[in-house]
DNA sequence: TCACTCCTTGGAAACGTTTCCTTAAAAAAA
DNA sequence: TTTTTTTAAGGAAACGTTTCCAAGGAGTGA
C-alpha cells in the first residue's frame, strides 16, 4: 500500500539497487538516471522506511535517555542539551522515566535492547550495582551523566561536587560567616550527597572553623525537606548565620521557612543553594547558587556517545566547570 | 552474530513458526514444546528484535512527542503524564523540541514519518496553518495537547482558557478589588493569549467594572516580561490593587519587581498567576494561581491516542478541569 | 475400520531496505 | 580493429520477524 523503493524503481525504469544508490548519494550513478529516479520519487511521493533500513544496516539512529523524572526541575535542561546535539547528528531520543526504581530501570533497559537503541544516556545521581551489571552485559554504548561509577568502568560527565561544595562554603566563610549550617543531601548518595558534605567539611576545616555535626541536616533535595530542616535550625539556641544547601529547591524551602517565621534573608541568614535551577533565580530574594552546567552536561554526554558510536576514542570521565552565581541571598556577616 | 529466532528454533529442535508462536503466546502450541523453546531461549540468551518485528507488523510502538522546549517549566509535567501512560501500554516516546520553529517542526515530522511512529502528540499553544496542512497529509494519528485548531479537525485536549481567566478575575473581584490589571500573553496567541484576555474582560464587564485597556499589558509569559510590565504598573498614577497574570512566571516576575521596589505582596498588590508551575508554589509569598492539570493533559492525550490507534472512537475535543489554588499572594482589598 | 475434526507443527513468503556480485556498455589503450 | 579497463546498472540475498498455508497425527463417532 505505501510506496516503496520498488515502485520508484519501476516508475523510473531502473533497478532496485539504483534507487537505493541515489537515496544514499552513492557516487556511481549517472546524472541522467539520478534525475529519473528523483523525479519518480517526487511524483510518487516516496517516503523512505527507516525501520527497514535499520534492520539492514543495524543502526537505528535512536538513543535511549534514562532519567529519574523529567518533571523534576534538574533534568529538563540536560535533556534539552542532549536533544539538540542528537538532532544535529540526526539521532532521535527515546525518553524513559525510571523514578530510580530498579524495576523500571530494568524494563527500560530491556525496551532499549529490543528496540536496538544505538546508545544509552543514563542520567541520575546514583547508579546501583545491579544496574551497572546489567549495563555491562547489555552491549550498548553507555554514557553516564551527573553520576559516575567508582571503578570508572563507564564513560561519564559530571562536575566536581566536592570542590563545588568547598567553593560554596568558602564563599560563605569569605563573607565572614563562622557558623555555617548545611542542609545536605542523602548520606548514601555518592554524587550529590557525600562529596558535597565532604567539600563543606574541608572548607570549614581549612579555615579553622569548628565542624559541628549537629548543624548538618539531611534532606532529599526537595522543598519540603529544606523547609523542615530550617525549622530545626530556627529552634537552635546557637543559630548559624549562614546555610549551605545541597540543592536550590531545599535552599528555597529554607528561605521560605525563615521568612515565614519573621526572619530575613539575607539579613538573618545567608543562604546559598546548589544546582542553578530557575527557581533559585526567580525567587525573591534571588538565591545565590553554584550552578551545574546542565545543558552542557547533556550536550557533552551526547557528543561523547556519538563519538563512541563512530569508533573514535573519547575521554572516559569528563568533568565540566560549575559556576558560583552571586545573587542576593548572601551578604557579609554583621553588615546591615 | 546475535542470536535469532532461527537459532532458537534449531536449538529447540522445532520450526521457526513455533518459536514465534511461543514468543507471542499463541494458544496453539503444546506445553511440551513451549517448554523446550523457552529453555532454548534462556540458554541462548535470546533477545527479540523489535525492529524486525516492526517491519513485519507495521507498528513500532513509538509515539512522537513534539514540544516547543522541554526546558520550559510548563512542559515536563505533560511529558511525564504522556510517558507514564505510554509505558503502561508498552509504547515509547520519541521527544522532539521544535522551538515553535517551522523548520524544526517540519524536520521533526519527517523524522517521525520515516521512523514510522504510530502516532504523534503535539504540545504547544499555537499551531500554524502550514503545520496543520502537513499534519493532515502525513497520515499518522495526531492528538493536540494544550492547543486546538479552530476547525476541530484534530483531536485535542485543553482547558477552557476563557473560563479559567474569567474565574481568576472573578476571584479577585470577590476579594473586593475594583481596579485589576492584567499582564496578558500574546495578542495573537489563540490559546493562552486571546481567550484569557476575553475571560478577564468578561468578568470585569459582568461585575460592572470599568474596562481600562491601558492596564492590560502584553508579555511573552516569561519572568522578564512580568517584571517589566510591573515596572509600568508601578509608574501608573492610578495603580491597580490586583493583577491577573496569564502565566505564573510573569506573576512571579511582577511580584519580584513589586517587592524590589518596596511594595508588599499581597498587601499592596494581590497577584494571581496562571498555569500552576512549581515556581508559583515555592515562591514567597506562594502565588495564588489557576492550575492547569498538566500531568493529566499529557496522560489524557496519550490515552486518546492509544484508543485511536486501537480503532476505538474517542471524543474529538476534550476539556479538562482547571483548579484555582488559593495561596498567599491575594488578599481582601483594604484589609491589613 | 473408516471418515472427519481438531490440534500442533513446519516452513515459505513477505515486510522494505542495503549490499554485493554480475554483467553490459562505454571508454581507453594497444 | 581488438583487447583491456572503467563505470553504471540490475537484481538476488540478507536483515529477523510474523503469518499463512499445508500437512501429520491424534482423537471421535459411527
Amino acid at each position: 500500500m505505501s510506496v516503496t523503493i520498488k515502485d520508484v524503481a519501476k516508475k523510473a525504469g531502473v533497478g532496485l539497487g539504483t534507487v537505493s544508490r541515489v537515496l544514499n548519494n552513492h557516487p556511481s550513478v549517472s546524472e541522467e538516471t539520478r534525475k529519473k529516479v528523483l523525479d519518480a520519487i517526487k511524483e510518487l511521493d516516496y517516503n523512505p522506511n527507516a525501520i527497514a533500513r535499520s534492520l539492514k544496516v543495524k543502526s537505528t539512529k535512536s538513543i535511549g535517555v534514562m532519567i529519574p523524572d523529567i518533571s523534576s526541575a534538574f533534568y529538563p535542561d540536560i535533556v534539552r542539551g542532549i536533544e539538540d546535539i542528537a538532532n544535529e547528528y540526526k539521532y532521535n531520543i527515546i525518553l524513559l522515566n525510571t523514578d530510580l526504581k530498579r524495576e523500571k530501570e530494568k524494563e527500560a533497559l530491556i525496551m532499549l535492547k529490543e528496540k536496538k537503541a544505538d546508545g544509552i544516556l543514563f542520567i541520575s545521581n546514583t547508579i546501583s550495582e545491579k544496574l551497572k551489571r546489567d549495563f555491562k552485559k547489555v552491549n550498548i554504548p553507555i554514557v553516564l551523566i551527573a553520576t559516575k561509577d567508582d571503578e570508572s568502568e563507564f564513560y561519564s560527565v559530571t562536575i566536581d561536587n566536592e570542590r563545588a561544595a568547598y567553593e560554596a562554603t568558602k564563599y560563605l566563610i569569605k563573607l565572614g560567616h563562622k557558623r555555617i549550617a548545611m542542609i545536605a543531601g542523602k548520606k548514601e548518595d555518592p554524587n550529590a550527597g557525600i562529596p558535597r558534605i565532604n567539600g563543606y567539611k574541608r572548607a570549614l576545616e581549612e579555615s579553622g572553623l569548628k565542624l559541628d555535626e549537629n548543624i548538618i541536616f539531611y534532606g532529599d533535595y526537595k522543598f519540603k525537606s529544606g523547609y523542615q530542616n530550617m525549622l530545626k535550625v530556627l529552634k537552635l539556641k546557637d543559630k548559624p548565620t549562614a546555610i549551605f544547601s545541597a540543592s536550590d529547591t531545599m535552599a528555597v524551602g529554607a528561605a521560605s521557612c525563615a521568612m515565614q517565621h519573621g526572619f530575613k534573608v539575607p539579613d538573618d541568614f545567608s543562604i546559598i543553594g546548589f544546582d542553578g535551577v530557575e527557581l533559585a533565580e526567580y525567587f525573591y530574594p534571588p538565591i545565590t547558587t553554584v550552578k551545574q552546567p546542565r545543558y552542557e552536561m547533556g550536550a557533552k554526554g551526547m557528543e561523547m556517545l556519538i563519538k563512541i558510536l563512530q569508533g573514535e576514542d573519547v575521554e572516559r570521565e569528563v568533568q565540566l566547570d560549575f559556576e558560583l552565581i552571586e545573587r542576593s541571598s548572601c551578604k557579609v556577616k554583621g553588615e546591615s
